[in-house]
DNA sequence: GGAAGATTCCGCACACTGTACGGATCTCAG
DNA sequence: CTGAGATCCGTACAGTGTGCGGAATCTTCC
């Protein structure tokens, strides 16, 4: 009888004894985060989570409520990696808020699972790298000359510009890793099933028979940027219509 | 591809004699629809979109090779209901714009799971609703003055931020719906864990304090509409460019 | 008629999920 | 030494997507 359960403490080499806690959020999350990196979202489960740190399923809920506030936690992990835009660029609010754009879309972009967690994660908003990012933006459009509330329509506005391109891009990218094949090969045998979706649309047709030789990678950085452009644009216009106002 | 066989949507009786096929992919898609709509995410699952259409859940996959395609059919389904802009609007293809990108928030909100979903929808592009929606904006663009690649350009940038847009506030409406609470409600319930992640940023905690007694629905509209402006404005601004190259 | 073949429906089973619960084991304060 | 509290985890439960095999029904051809 005594002998049934095994006092798995023991079993365990690298971790007996518990001088320390072997467990603590910032390892369970770091964990998460290379899993869901390897492995994409649908391998994050409690037990692999659990297995990967040579722990139970069930001993994360000490140090995690439940798998979304984990996803919450790993999401706004992911945001640290964001570079935030400083005030005082000697480039100008624009370059400074284009470096930012572009920094985001390459973390998004470098874990695409993000997209299909962006409901999950709901708002976001409070964790401590996402408020980080988000006042540094206000900040660097105040410099700029907008009032707070305008410089947060501006925030808003970019950064739904960046994830919304970003999203897309990176559901592409997941559905071919998902595939395992190369861009190329997959959009061939996507090819059939365009063509038939496309038969009365003339324009769609043009761009997917345009688009079929050529490397796809290339000028999507040159599509970020332009469309980036356009945004900032219009922003600069109304900064320019602010300060007409003013006078 | 798509069942060409007549809804037999009329009276089924009993359940057995089965004088027209029972179930089909339409009927299966607008359940789907109706659940996700009046449940959320959570509440998808194939035992109970079987349930609800009295069959059996292994039965839908006669239909439907997987959850994956039902949800990429639900999603293009629910791209149907947005109004494709026209060609030759007699108030400019500003306003057409405009109208679709309204159009396509509205049908966003109402459905705000679809944010849980972008992930898994994938490359929807191939439905034959967004197709048209693509098309139509292509046509648009063009009809504006521009080349196919830069209405392309045009389309990606305005459907980028439009989705991104309305998906974080899909995301706060989901949230609040999961609790059930009312938004003031719900934003005073947050405001304890708001305030700790905001201590550190004044201009976050200016901006939160400042819609404390606010209607926050009231301005959202306005909110979109204005970062729409600054996207048609940058855009309107890269035509008149492309103009002057031209010449 | 009746037989052969397709199509549709579904019960069962399997591997897997998130997580509630209660007990085991540890550390540390008194 | 005693208790309190933290941490870990085995077990269990309700629920998931879906493969498989068989049963019922419809269609087609003789």
């Amino acid at each position: 009888m005594a002998g049934d359960k095994v006092p798995s403490v023991w079993m365990r080499p690298g971790r007996q004894g518990r001088e320390q806690p072997a467990l603590n959020r910032a390892q369970i999350v770091a964990a998460a985060l290379d899993l869901l990196d390897a492995q994409g979202v649908d391998a994050l489960s409690m037990r692999k989570l659990g297995a990967r740190l040579q722990a139970g399923a069930t001993s994360l809920y000490t140090h995690v409520a439940t798998k979304s506030e984990l996803i919450e936690l790993v999401v706004d992990e992911v945001y640290g990696e964001v570079e935030a835009p400083r005030t005082g660029d000697p480039d100008g609010w624009r370059a400074a808020v284009a470096r930012c754009a572009a920094s985001m879309r390459a973390t998004i972009l470098r874990h695409p699972w993000i997209v299909s967690v962006l409901g999950e994660a709901g708002v976001a908003y409070l964790g401590p790298n996402m408020s980080r990012l988000s006042e540094a933006m206000l900040a660097v459009f105040e410099e700029a000359g907008l009032s707070l509330e305008a410089a947060d329509q501006a925030v808003n506005t970019v950064v739904a510009y960046v994830v919304g391109i970003s999203a897309s891009e990176a559901a592409w990218l997941a559905t071919l890793a998902r595939s395992g094949r190369s861009e190329r090969e997959w959009a061939e045998r996507l090819w059939p099933s365009a063509e038939h979706a496309v038969r009365d649309h003339p324009r769609l047709r043009a761009l997917y028979a345009a688009r079929r030789g050529r490397d796809p990678r290339g000028d999507r950085d040159g599509a970020f940027a332009t469309g980036l452009d356009c945004v900032l644009q219009g922003l600069t216009a109304r900064l320019a219509g602010q300060e007409a106002n003013r006078v």
